[in-house]
RNA sequence: GCGGACGUGGCGAAAUUGGCAGACGCGCUAGAUUUAGGUUCUAGUCUCUUCGGAGGUGAAGGUUCAAGUCCUUUCGUCCGCACCA
């Protein structure tokens, strides 16, 4: 055995071992292990935008401990990964540098595997997707075709997010708070267009509902979703008009207040405005309407912008009071969301209050009012609930109560019902790009809209395709694509020339991974059935909302289609942390520079000699910060990087990268090396190894070696399942190491102790673990074996240390026999010189015992 | 504004869920070995101290024999949503 730790030789030794399937256990049913439990253990997939970063190494690392933990415990494991492959930085790169969109995407792809390769993960890569592959967009195609079927999938012209740099329409979810672009950043623009949506409406309700479920969710998370879909319980009620026949409907959480309605207000997009508006106020609603429409929804909604609106000369009719009111517009309005249409209770709204007072309309009389005051004149909107005033017949009754008594007096009426209104709107899916599954459909002006039959699948992406700037989709160019004939009636038709929203391929992907490689169906229902839910699955924070809420709906569709027997794809969810480096910025210039450039005792800008702002920041290229993970696998190994990334952050807060701390496991891992080659050197091996030849009768320090051996397990096992405590796990293991080196090497103990130590390691440094388990005498991989088990005898102890507490405070501590009784211990403890010290005189009130742990005397 | 998370040494963090705060590591200090250096080993490292102790988990109160942990108030940081009627 080599006495250096050599890590880039034994890393490519194993590897190469791996990489022949020799050390792999079967992971399949098929494969004859059909008792054993499942674990589908998976890593959100990459964008193969060429380069592995360390947000990727710290995802899969975590990944994939737990797989093999769960393998060595004797589970199936499905731990595999894939490719969400389609997306514009392929198409920009085809524009920019005149490389295919496919020949790019799968360059890169094959530089990411042999990096993923060279982190030691224990993939099963006979299962790789690659979402832009025929073999797979064919499938996403028919699923698209499934929706269609269902009535969930439709087209509609509607006013959309355009982004102007990558010359394409975008989901809601696809836009920040800002109003930028996810992707290019771009200030998105309204265009009205028409597109394809799925119905995700439709599933509202369930996605909301069944959140409860996802117990091993994030908080957060669950709390995001419910947020998106924000669901409002309320009432829709009629306002019938002066002087026309059609009603404004509106949509109100407070039915209890509509005795104070004292206006209506419309969104300037409402169907209704122009008719409402008398001749008088036409000229200014006009250019009222002109000029919101000019406006972007960012600066419409934009924090503290007072509310704009004017009145449109109409009249409606209050029908519980027979008032007239007058009706306005206002941009606070949203056409989206309700009927477009609010009702104005300034007494019990904060918005309608500052509405009504800038525009000094009248306030109505208060209908809930606040308990124990006496209003003179309001000054702000009273919300809470309370019993009604002014509302006869419904005085007297508590809010909540007269929610319910008003919809029912509305519906006796016909004039309203009660209704729930759910924030989230049907998913925008088509884009004007190239590299995305074609939507399967043909328009053909005899039939219309012709679904493609299943058997005329995949429609293939045309390769002949000229890449000519960010003009519109290169698709609607390609005469030769776009003719073809109808399926229906054999006609000319045209190809639909839009591609699918790339977060179609990853709404499914889970599902096909258990049948990857199926020619005849999207999945097998049986395989897919078999190993879904995902029991882990691991991933950015980034995905909180699109991705995870997406993947959710198609899951509960394809259990609809009976494709499915499940609700809920993803069983656990780990938001992993980002991976921060310290960031030196000039905060006049704005400028980043590289650390290496800055002597971080002194951080200042190289050329100006201004001091820099040093602080931490997720490793990006432009923020000159990041740290390419090819340079610690090539300076340490995968075993370096894979135990400093365990060690440094639990694995769902932010991690700060720290050279010397790398070098710290680097120096941990080399420790392990030395203390296993000279327990070889001298001849030990743990190939007879047995737990039976340790004598149940040992002395002293082998019986406290043997201890700290099995707490070590105990805690490791404890560390890497349930909450995955890696951090804790690796100081365990750091104990267990420090135990081993103070000991003496020459008993069956210190042997066990070896043995341990190696397996424990296995998950989290998957090759030195195998390099140290074979030179240790074994033929049979290390990660073939069983995870230890700890045993309960060898953590007993003869002596505990008891603390001594006078009135809580600790006063000292003495060794006492474990097996000591309460009053046993009590008399140790007032033997003890503590004892004596602080109790001589003393009157003793009350002494608290908690066995094992300590004693505390209540004194006067 | 609404919702959520979090505040512990010089730094990253631990703390059997109410029972010796600071495990483990980084950094630092001193020493030893080797030395051209990286390395390796040993000891120390919350603060104050009259060496008996005393204080200490953002701050202030409270509950308790006992509080980093529970409750109230407050300050601060971060995240999500934000005219959703």
């Amino acid at each position: 055995m080599e006495s250096r730790y050599n890590p880039t030789a034994i890393e490519a030794k194993w590897q190469q071992v791996w990489a022949q399937g020799s050390d792999q256990t079967p992971d399949d049913p098929q494969a004859g292990t059909p008792d054993k439990p499942k674990f589908y253990a998976l890593s959100m997939f990459p964008y193969p935008s060429g380069n592995l970063h360390m947000g990727h190494v710290r995802n899969y690392t975590i990944t994939d401990v737990i797989a093999r933990v769960h393998r060595m415990q004797g589970d199936r494991v499905l731990h595999p990964m894939g490719w969400d492959a389609f997306g514009l930085p392929a198409e920009n790169a085809a524009i920019d540098r005149g490389i295919h969109p496919s020949k790019w995407t799968y360059q890169n792809i094959e530089q990411m595997r042999s990096q993923l390769k060279r982190l030691g993960l224990s993939y099963d890569w006979s299962r790789e997707v690659t979402t832009c592959s025929p073999d797979y967009y064919k499938w996403t195609q028919w699923l698209f075709l499934q929706f269609l079927q269902a009535g969930l999938a439709y087209q509609k012209e509607s006013a959309v997010n355009w982004d102007p740099v990558d010359q394409t329409v975008l989901a809601n979810e696809q836009v920040d708070n800002e109003g930028r672009s996810w992707r290019s950043g771009a200030k998105v623009e309204r265009k009205l267009l028409r597109q394809w949506f799925l119905k995700i409406t439709d599933y509202a309700e369930q996605l909301l509902h069944d959140l409860n479920k996802l117990n091993g969710w994030p908080e957060r998370v669950r709390l995001m979703q419910a947020n998106w879909i924000g669901k409002s319980v309320g009432a829709y009620l009629e306002f019938p008009v002066v002087g026309m026949a059609e009603k404004i409907g509106v949509f109100t959480t407070r039915p209890d207040t509509v005795y104070g309605v004292t206006y209506l207000v419309l969104a300037p997009e409402h169907h209704l405005t122009a008719q409402v508006t008398t001749p008088e106020q036409q000229a200014a609603v006009e250019v009222f309407v002109q000029e919101v429409s000019n406006q972007s929804e960012l600066e419409r909604t934009a924090e503290d912008k007072p509310k704009r609106g004017i009145p449109t000369g109409g009249k409606a009719i209050n029908p519980f009071t027979g008032e007239e009111i007058p009706i306005l517009i206002a941009d606070y309005v949203l056409v989206e969301y309700g009927t477009g249409a609010v009702m104005g209770v300034p007494a019990h709204d904060a918005r309608d209050f500052e509405f009504a007072k800038q525009k000094q309309l009248p306030i109505k009389a208060v209908i809930v009012p606040q308990p124990d005051t006496t209003v003179v004149e309001l000054e702000a909107a009273y919300t809470d609930p309370g019993f009604l005033i002014n509302s006869s017949p419904f005085d007297g009754m508590a809010s909540t109560e007269a929610k319910t008594a008003i919809i029912q007096a509305a519906a006796e009426k016909g004039i309203g019902k009660a209704r729930i209104q759910y924030r989230l709107r049907d998913w925008l899916i088509s884009r004007q790009r190239y590299w995305g599954a074609p939507i399967p459909v043909i328009h053909c002006p005899a039939c219309g809209t012709v679904p493609v039959p299943e058997a005329d699948l995949p429609v293939r992406l045309p390769e002949d395709i000229a890449f000519c700037g960010r003009g519109p989709s290169p698709l609607a160019q390609l005469e030769a694509w776009l003719q073809t004939s109808c399926p229906v009636c054999g006609g000319p038709g045209k190809r639909e020339t839009d591609t699918m929203d790339t977060f179609i391929d990853s709404s499914w992907y889970f599902l096909r991974y258990p049948d990857a490689t199926n020619q005849r169906q999207v999945f097998d229902p049986a395989k897919t059935n078999d190993w879904m839910p995902v029991d882990q699955y691991v991933g950015g924070i980034e995905h909180a909302i699109l991705h995870l809420l997406y993947s959710r709906f198609f899951t509960k569709v394809l259990r609809d289609r009976g494709l499915l027997n499940f609700d809920e794809p993803f069983q656990r969810l780990l938001t992993q942390g980002m991976v921060q480096n310290k960031t030196y910025k000039n905060p006049v210039t704005g400028k980043y520079f590289l650390a290496t450039a800055i002597d971080p005792a002194n951080p200042r800008d190289p050329q100006t000699g201004e001091s820099l702002e040093v602080f931490y920041e997720k490793m990006s290229k432009s923020k000159s910060n990041g740290v390419d993970p090819e340079s610690v696998l090539v300076k340490y190994g995968a075993d370096t990087a894979r135990m400093f990334i365990l060690f440094k952050a639990p694995p769902e807060k932010d991690l700060e990268w720290d050279d010397a701390d790398v070098e710290g496991q680097f120096r941990f891992l080399n420790r392990v090396w030395r203390l296993v080659a000279e327990f070889v050197a001298k001849g030990g091996n743990t190939r007879n190894f047995s737990q039976a030849s340790i004598s149940s009768n040992l002395a002293k320090p082998q019986k406290d070696l043997r201890r700290a051996i099995h707490t070590a397990i105990q805690k490791v096992t404890e560390d890497l399942q349930g909450e995955y405590q890696f951090n804790t796990a690796v100081s365990e293991l750091m104990k267990l190491s420090n135990a081993l080196s103070d000991a003496a090497q020459d008993s069956p103990v210190y042997a066990e102790g070896i043995q341990m130590l190696v397996l424990l390691l296995a998950p989290l440094a998957p090759h030195i673990a195998a390099e140290l388990w074979h030179v240790l005498g074994n033929s049979a991989s290390v990660h073939t074996q069983k995870w230890p088990t700890f045993d309960l005898a060898a953590l007993v102890v003869d002596e505990i240390t008891l603390v001594i507490q006078i009135l809580g405070k600790t006063r000292g501590t003495i060794q006492v026999p474990a097996t000591a009784n309460r009053e046993a211990l009590e008399q140790y403890a007032r033997e003890s010189a503590v004892g004596q010290r602080y109790l001589t005189d003393k009157v003793v009130k009350k002494v608290i015992v908690v066995p094992g742990k300590l004693i505390n005397f209540v004194i006067t």
